[in-house]
RNA sequence: GCGGUCGUGGUGAAGCUGGUUAACACACCAGAUUGUGGCUCUGGCAUUCGCGAGUUCGAGUCUCGUCGAUCGCCCCA
């Protein structure tokens, strides 16, 4: 095979396709119903809107897509949305404008990862950010937007799991309390701990093999590093999903994966096996100090991504999406030569909303005919040389498997009454 | 970036310890039935087994490389 695609990137067509919409269209009733803004954002940027001094998370250090342009930008092929979204809400000075300024996107981003189930190269996010105001209220919409959505398309085997990592200083102090303390058991720690230790200490407290450790479950809390704003704070958002009989988990172990997440964080989880090893449907935070970063005013977002291409196994394993065949109105069986009669009449049909396809093989009537009835048509019309004459065609109905000569002319009201005797 | 498994037509696949016409089913096309289909019957449909090299008298079957998929780790949506 001499073309095919990137490693870890894929064609999407046919029923896919027809499943992205769906999902595709729901969102952007959500972003309707909560008041949100749809934005495309560039795909390419400068590496310098997702990369930051500092950085530790992998996706942004050793991740990305990452080149030059005539040996002097750098540009990077987005991997997630947010970063996008805030450079745009500053550079277009949004902050301007009543507050929180409220965005919502589609669209596909890149990571340079070994591809598996459920993680492409190429994928899509539906994501939103909230930007402007800090205010629990805000988180709990956030998370309601999203654990709504879900629900909605009908997704059941999911689970809110939420946490908060406090103010900036407070995460920091954590961080530094865990590395001191697990410096003391980095013998007992494994390979990949060992790195954590400096790069992320969080990390540790999640890690597959060294979470059931005694040192490990003794270590520092985060709840005992929360200022008392955070702590309060945290019990709002929490009282405010209650309220929304939204079902959540606290789990104090929960880290994101960006650095720039403070307060609240979450992640929807699926439940369901046939997501394997990638669970996490969505996630998002809290971000007071992006904004500022970015250049902008000292203004405090919030968002959240979902995973389309995970969503999409789950709601096949759900079995939330049926296969449904595509059905057209009519099918013209031409028995003409060279003759442009069959494409006349679909015309007339397709200018009156009625969808339809025709022969252009000459191919045989058995064929024609097998073809109108895999598409699973309602009217076959056949058009030959007498109905031409006559300006008229034949039209059989499925149905009824009645067969009509009808005038051109009359074609459209014909069809429209043979439509609404349904409903009677 | 690391480890395991896998790769045969449009699709699902069979192919035993290497033996030479690559099974079967579905789908598709044509005919029986040259202006009326969905059933049936008949016939057609992979110069070739992801790609490249090697071993061999001979390779879809063995070896190596490569590309891709998949599962797990890492990480994340």
């Amino acid at each position: 095979m001499a073309y095919q695609t990137i490693k870890g990137m894929y064609d999407v067509y046919g029923e896919e396709y027809r499943y992205f919409e769906k999902i595709d269209t729901l969102f952007k009733h959500f972003a309707e119903l909560y008041g949100y803004e749809m934005i495309k954002t560039p795909i390419l940027e400068y590496t310098g809107v997702f990369k930051k001094d500092n950085d530790t998370s992998d996706m942004v250090t050793k991740e990305m897509y990452t080149f030059t342009l005539n040996n002097k930008d750098y540009l990077t092929l987005r991997p997630e949305g947010t970063a996008g979204v805030i450079r745009s809400f500053v550079q277009n000075k949004m902050y301007g404008n009543e507050l929180p300024v409220k965005l919502a996107y589609i669209g596909e981003m890149f990571r340079h990862e070994r591809p598996q189930k459920g993680r492409q190269r190429q994928f899509n996010q539906l994501g939103i950010e909230n930007i402007g105001n800090k205010d629990p209220l805000i988180d709990a919409e956030v998370i309601a937007f999203g654990y709504f959505f879900l629900k909605t398309l009908g997704i059941k085997d999911i689970k809110v799991l939420l946490n908060s990592l406090g103010d900036y200083d407070s995460r920091l102090n954590y961080k530094k309390a865990l590395s001191d303390y697990f410096k003391d058991y980095e013998a007992e720690l494994c390979g990949d701990c060992k790195d954590r230790l400096f790069k992320n200490p969080l990390r540790i407290l999640d890690c597959k093999i060294d979470r059931e450790k005694e040192f490990v479950r003794n270590a520092p809390k985060m709840s005992d590093y929360l200022s008392e704003d955070s702590l309060h704070y945290f019990d709002k958002v929490q009282m405010y999903l209650k309220a929304l009989d939204i079902p959540f988990m606290i789990d104090d172990r929960l880290v994101r994966g960006l650095d720039y997440y403070t307060d609240t964080v979450f992640e929807v989880v699926s439940t369901n096996e046939e997501s394997g090893a990638q669970s996490t449907i969505f996630g998002g935070g809290r971000y007071d100090n992006l904004v500022k970063e970015m250049g902008g005013p000292e203004l405090s977002g919030i968002g959240f991504a979902i995973g389309e291409e995970r969503l999409l196994i789950l709601a096949k394993a759900e079995g939330i999406f049926t296969k449904e065949e595509k059905s057209l109105d009519a099918y013209v069986v031409n028995l003409l030569r060279d003759d442009p009669y069959a494409l006349e009449v679909l015309s007339i049909l397709r200018a009156n909303s009625y969808s339809g396809e025709m022969d252009y093989y000459n191919r045989s009537l058995k064929a024609q005919f097998k073809s109108a009835d895999r598409r699973k048509v309602r009217f076959t019309i056949i058009v030959g040389e007498d109905e031409k004459k006559t300006q008229s065609v034949n039209v059989k109905d499925a149905k009824t498997k009645m067969q009509d000569n009808v005038r051109l002319d009359d074609l459209i009201d014909y069809l429209d009454e043979k439509m609404g005797e349904e409903y009677e």
